[in-house]
DNA sequence: CCTTGTTTCTGACGCGACGTCAGTTTAGTA
DNA sequence: TACTAAACTGACGTCGCGTCAGAAACAAGG
């Protein structure tokens, strides 16, 4: 485990003796899945894996979470924040928006590069589970609804072709989604140096055009 | 089931008694999975699931499968002949590169819209079985290595700019493959129609301009 | 310190799906 | 019809799941 870049993700690491029992062992049993999915995938994933680093039985577990699909659905949770969070200045700043997605894809590359593996997880349990696919294509309609209105704004200013805007969107968040997935969500992981560049390079010249792909601005002449 | 252009997925349609009857057996069963494929997800395919229809005992299925991932395997064959089939104009031919690119997206949608489902259970199956897994991302990589060679060979000829062709292509090609599953993978499908556009928007504005989505050619100038 | 009630935990159970194997049935051949 | 090889089957052991009745730990009141 030499690979760089790594910040550990931990649910809840105040152990405050306050916050009811519950509660903490619940993340302590996140954390072992965080700790197990970080170098196996979903499928090897059981009940008594989850809980033997834990110290806990089997049965525990299921005080907590119904399935092993309901753990996944806690870690999306976390997972879903910091993904918004990073995806958020193309979506709701205002600006050029040419060097605001640079800032968006690189920061969601960044955060996909971290929990890579987590994420391959979380995408993995959505195919085996019909209640939680639902959930995980919610999280990925979220952004298809955020991309198409950004899209739709920016064509009322003239920046934006006049395109489709809701299927545009709909494929270029499975790109991110599935090319982020494929090249960080196993180890080794890809480099995300080209991998940032590809799809800054296929968002940009999809929607603002080639010429914008040199100039860090360019678009919004003021 | 009244959805249109569903020309059903056959194995060996010849009842020739010559054929040796393990072959035939193999091929009931393999239309048996396509069958139930179609309608539900590969989680719910089971052995006896599979074989209830065939009228054949369970124990008979190992005869022909090593397990469900080795049938799926079989399936994946005959899948990728029809997808390679389907590409083969931009990644072959010689010509304007836009217009063949045009033409193998359109197929390729079309063929992912006949065998939507089906191609998604193979993208599931992928993800609960490391064997599988290998075979399936063999595929995906295959397209990596032609649709990499495509541009390159293209740049050369100054139809394509200067860019990293490999972390282009593999992210373009998870692009199609992740967009057309989401799309066609489960009932209803979406309609086809801005789904071939976004694609072939996003693939040509890329790596051709934006200024070569008019016209059907204009870069190769004769 | 000892009850008492609640929270947390556990061993053991039945279930469904898997993959195997010894042995039976079927089909082709002489 | 008899024989042989191919095709098939019932039954078994294994594994992981999810449940449940009851044990253990813990907190509070007497």
């Amino acid at each position: 485990m030499s690979e760089s870049g790594y910040s550990p993700l931990r649910i809840t690491p105040s152990p405050v003796p306050q916050v009811p029992k519950a509660e903490r062992t619940k993340a302590v049993i996140l954390n072992a899945a965080i700790e197990f999915l970080w170098t196996r995938p979903f499928r090897d994933l059981t009940v008594a894996e989850v809980m033997h680093p834990t110290g806990l039985s089997r049965a525990a577990f299921y005080q907590y979470f119904r399935d092993l699909h309901a753990l996944m659905q806690a870690l999306q949770d976390v997972i879903q924040d910091e993904i918004f969070a990073a995806a958020g200045p193309w979506i709701e700043e205002v600006g050029d928006p040419v060097p605001l997605m640079r800032e968006a894809i690189d920061r969601l590359v960044r955060v996909c590069y971290d929990r890579g593996p987590l994420i391959r997880a979380l995408s993995d349990a959505a195919t085996t589970d019909a209640v939680f696919e639902q959930a995980w294509s919610g999280f990925l309609q979220a952004f298809d609804d955020a991309a198409t209105a950004r899209i739709e704004e920016d064509q009322r200013q003239g920046l934006i072709p006049d395109l489709d805007a809701r299927p545009v969107a709909f494929a270029l968040n499975r790109l991110d989604a599935s090319t982020l997935i494929a090249a960080f969500g196993q180890h080794p992981r890809l480099d995300p140096e080209p991998v940032r560049e590809s799809l800054a390079r296929i968002w940009i010249s999809t929607l603002y055009g080639t010429e914008c792909l040199d100039s860090d601005s360019g678009l919004v002449r003021t």
